[in-house]
DNA sequence: TGAATAGTGTCTTTCAGACAATATGCC
DNA sequence: GGCATATTGTCTGAAAGACACTATTCA
């Protein structure tokens, strides 16, 4: 902050903030993504963001872009990384802070916003070709999501708050892209000491019902 | 991105790279802070950092920073963090982007630039008090360093070309603030490929010369 | 030969991963 | 009884951690 006194010398970007939605929907990862109104990248598909107003913090307006676009709050929500290459948008210079937030799918309820056509969900292993940078804000996010939750509780936010262990498992298959061994996986997630039974079973279908579990804590719990 | 047509309707913020830059000297983790040469926080110790100017990404600000600050290039750089609290400059919003490097000692030279009256290098057990959110930063750094030599071979950026195991194990006890095992130690960081013997010997001191290693990629790797 | 640091091996414990049979409910 | 999912344990291999003695150089 050697040179604060010479602000007027440079143009001040503008700063936006960029939020990942993650959900869990079909047994698919998913991301909430939104089609551009206006151009530049009229009619693409982008990260739903916005501008960072003068009064909040980059977390509160993160947070706001997050409730505006589904209608969720109090969950997961992470800043990701800072992307501020001068020509990543092309009408002026841009700042963008990414956030990720992961989401219950029966929570969300896609809603488009003013300069928005439309919000859909769509399958991170499907996605159309993204306006901006944005591609490589999506790599970067689910390259951070997959590493988190090897070593952090932060699955709690995208399940409800009672599920059936083959329901946690799957949704770290379908995160991890990658099939799991059922016992180790259970042996596992129980020794973390981070579930508890809810007592309560799931009688569903015509099977042997499963047992509930839920998170002792909905917080972030980093592993050992 | 929804709301990008309305530009003007929201103010920009001023935006700043912060850099943290570590180095171990005289077997201590130390970061380079500069003294403020003017208001607010006057005489206060800072975070190096500057302005991004409108032709430069924000790692090659960070980049600049860096330069400016130790006339060091070709080190370890990586984006941790963006701090926004509408409130953290007294004088306008102004959102930094936090970045650490890591720099062997022998290619520091700090030099004063205009708004700062010295820089230095201080112990991180042994912090002033610092400006602004500095402090918040500056543990935020820490602890990603922290976890990051635990997984990733960043080292090599804090060590000179060739070093003896015993240099490179104080390096991880004086980052970790805890004492290893010389046996265990030298078995994993060979057991992990990345280093290989130099062939010379360090003949220094009444005592048995050490083999100099250095690592095979002076680029980052993650361990396994 | 004494001081100082370099260099080395074994045992135990823990954790990850491979692997398959029985249990329970519904129809 | 048949179907579908839930639930459970053992063995093996790899890695981490505890732990102490010998080797080499210089003064």
């Amino acid at each position: 902050m050697n040179t604060k006194s010479n602000s007027k010398k440079y143009p001040h970007p503008a700063v936006t903030v960029d939020v990942l939605i993650f959900t869990i929907d079909d047994n698919q990862l998913k991301v909430v993504l939104v089609k551009r109104g206006i151009p530049p990248f009229k009619d693409m598909w982008a990260i739903p963001g916005g501008f960072v107003r003068s009064d909040e913090s980059l977390e509160q307006a993160a947070t706001r872009e997050l409730s505006e676009e589904t209608g969720v709050s109090r969950v997961y929500l992470e800043q990701l990384y800072t992307f501020g290459d001068p020509k990543r948008d092309p009408r002026e210079r841009v700042i963008t802070v990414s956030y990720m937030a992961l989401v219950p799918i029966n929570k969300i309820k896609l809603s488009a916003s003013t300069d928005v056509t439309e919000a859909k969900l769509f399958d991170t292993g499907k996605l159309p070709p993204l306006a901006f940078d944005h591609k490589k804000i999506f790599d970067y996010a689910l390259k951070r999501l997959r590493a988190k939750i090897e070593y952090t509780n932060i699955v709690y936010s995208l399940l409800t708050p009672q599920f059936r262990l083959s329901q946690l498992q799957k949704v770290y298959e379908v995160v991890l892209q990658k099939k799991l061994d059922k016992r180790n996986f259970r042996k596992r997630m129980l020794s973390l000491d981070l579930l508890k039974s809810s007592g309560k079973k799931d009688f569903q279908g015509a099977h042997r019902p499963a047992m509930l579990y839920q998170f002792k804590k909905r917080e972030v719990v980093f592993f050992v």
